[in-house]
DNA sequence: CACCCGTCTTCCACTGGACGGAAGGCGTGG
DNA sequence: CCACGCCTTCCGTCCAGTGGAAGACGGGTG
C-alpha cells in the first residue's frame, strides 16, 4: 500500500483490535488511528464496516468500544470461556473450603492472563482482572506456567527483562531457573509477597493430555498463611481439573 | 475482486470468525472454507495472518479455534464482562436467597444473548450457555428485552416467524404486543412453560442511563414455582444492578 | 460574533495487496 | 495400487484499498 508498503488489510483490523486494552476500552477515531498508526481515512473506512459486524459498538460519547459480537465469538475459545466452564465447579468447592481468592490463569506467549477468579469478600483484596495479563516470574500462577512452558519460552522470559515488584521478587536469572525446577519437584509453587507486600499464593498446574494448560492458585493474606497446608488443597483441585480435561494428573 | 466482486477483505476475514459457533468451535481448513463461502486459497493465506496474531488457534488434530487473544480482546466489551463484572455480586446475592437458577442477558439484534448464569447445583437443570444465544418472544429476559426495545425491533420480531417451543409458547404476534404491554407496565415478565414444559422463568429489567440495556431473571421448575412471589426478588436485584450502572430504577 | 482547534466525514485517481485456479505433497483407506 | 480429501505453494491478473485534501461539525475562547 501507499503509506507502509508490505502492511495487509489484515494486519490493520488487527491493530485496530490492538488499539483497546483494559485502561483505555473506550476509543475515539482518532485515538484508535493514532494508536494503530494509520490515516485517518483507512480508520474511519474499516471502522465503518466493524462496527456493522457487531466487533466494535459506539456510544452516545461517539467512542468506540468492543462490541457484543467479539465477546460472543471470544467466548468460543477453548481456553477461554470453555477452560472456566469445566474449572468453575472445582474453583468454587475450592472457595468453599478455604474462603480465600481462587484464581485460574493460562500461558499466552510470555505473558499470563486470567481466565477466571473468585474473590472472597473477606479475602485479601487482588487487583487482577478476568482477562488481564501479568508477567510470569512473580505469581504462583505464572511460575507454575513458566516452569513447565516449553524450554524456548523459559529462555526468553529469563533472558528479557524481569519486573521488580517488590524487595522479594526473584529477578535473578539463576534463583529463577532453581526456583523453576523445584515447582516441577514438588508440583506446586509458592509466591511469598513477590508481587505485593501482603499476598502470598500457592499454586499448582492442570494438565490436558497435550501437557500443562493452566494454574489454578489460592491468593491469601501473607501474615494468615500456610504454604504447606495450602499446597495439598490446591493440588487436588488441580488434580480434579485435570482429570475433567482428559489429562493425566501426576 | 474476482470470484464475488463487492465483498470486502474485511468482510471475509469477519465471516471466517462468524463461521465458528458453540456447535462447531473446531473447524479444519476446508470446512472453514465451506462455511465462509471463499476459496481454499484465499481462507489458507488469511487463516495465516490470524493465526499468527492470535486470533485462531491450531489443535493437535490440524482443526482451528477461537485463539486465547481474540476472548481476550472480547473480554473488553462494556455489554460482555463489563457488565458482567458489576452484576455478578446482585446475581450471587440472589442466588443465595433462592438457590435456584440466575441468569443475565442482554440484546443483540433480533436474539438475546446470555452473559451470564448461575446454575443451581440443586436447581432445574437449563440449557443456556454463557454467550449462547436465543429468541427473544420466548423466555423471561427475552420478553422484558424485548418489551423496552424500540419499535422497530419489536415490529421486526412479531412480523419474523416465532418459534414454538412448546404449547404454550405465545406465537401469534397479538398477544405478544399485549403481553409486552403488560410487561412495561408490571415491571417483570413472566413466562411460564413457554421454552421446555418443566421450566418457569420471572425477569425484571436492567436500566442504565442510555435505557433498558440487560434482563436479569430466575428460572425454576413450574411446579415449586410462585411468580409473584420471586417477581419481588427480582425486581429488587434489578433496581441494585441498575443503580450500580448508574440508571434511574423504576 | 468571529475565530481556532480538534474531530469526523466524504471524495477521487492511483496502485500494490489480494485473489483463485492449478499443480503438487501428504496421509488414509478401499 | 489408485482415489479421495486435505493442506500448501505458486504466479499472473486486477479491483479493493488507499490517503491526501477539502469540507462539515462542535465546542471553547477572546
Amino acid at each position: 500500500m501507499r503509506g507502509q508498503p508490505g502492511r495487509t488489510v489484515t494486519s490493520r483490523v488487527l491493530a485496530l483490535l490492538d488499539a483497546f486494552s483494559p485502561a483505555s476500552p473506550a476509543l475515539t477515531l482518532s485515538e484508535l488511528a493514532r494508536r494503530a498508526g494509520l490515516p485517518l481515512s483507512t480508520v474511519h473506512r474499516r471502522v465503518a464496516e466493524l462496527l456493522a459486524w457487531g466487533a466494535l459498538e459506539r456510544g452516545g460519547d461517539g467512542r468506540y468500544r468492543i462490541g457484543l459480537r467479539l465477546w460472543e465469538v471470544g467466548s468460543l475459545a477453548p481456553r477461554g470461556l470453555g477452560l472456566r466452564e469445566v474449572a468453575l465447579p472445582v474453583m468454587e468447592d475450592l472457595y468453599e473450603v478455604t474462603h480465600e481468592n481462587v484464581q485460574l490463569a493460562v500461558r499466552q506467549g510470555l505473558e499470563l492472563v486470567f481466565i477466571e477468579r473468585i474473590a472472597g469478600r473477606r479475602a485479601v483484596p487482588v487487583r487482577t482482572r478476568v482477562g488481564g495479563r501479568f508477567a510470569l516470574h512473580a505469581t504462583g500462577v505464572g511460575l507454575v506456567l513458566l516452569a513447565h512452558a516449553p524450554a524456548e519460552v523459559q529462555e526468553r522470559v529469563l533472558a528479557g527483562p524481569l519486573e521488580r515488584y517488590t524487595a522479594l521478587t526473584v529477578t535473578d536469572p539463576g534463583r529463577l531457573r532453581r526456583c523453576l525446577a523445584e515447582v516441577r519437584r514438588v508440583g506446586y509453587a509458592v509466591s511469598d509477597r513477590q508481587v505485593t507486600m501482603d499476598a502470598l499464593s500457592v499454586a499448582a498446574p492442570v494438565r490436558a493430555p497435550e501437557g500443562v494448560v493452566a494454574a489454578l492458585s489460592l491468593v491469601v493474606a501473607h501474615d494468615r498463611a500456610d504454604p504447606v497446608a495450602l499446597a495439598p488443597l490446591v493440588q487436588a483441585a488441580g488434580r480434579v481439573l485435570s482429570r475433567a480435561l482428559g489429562g493425566t494428573p501426576r
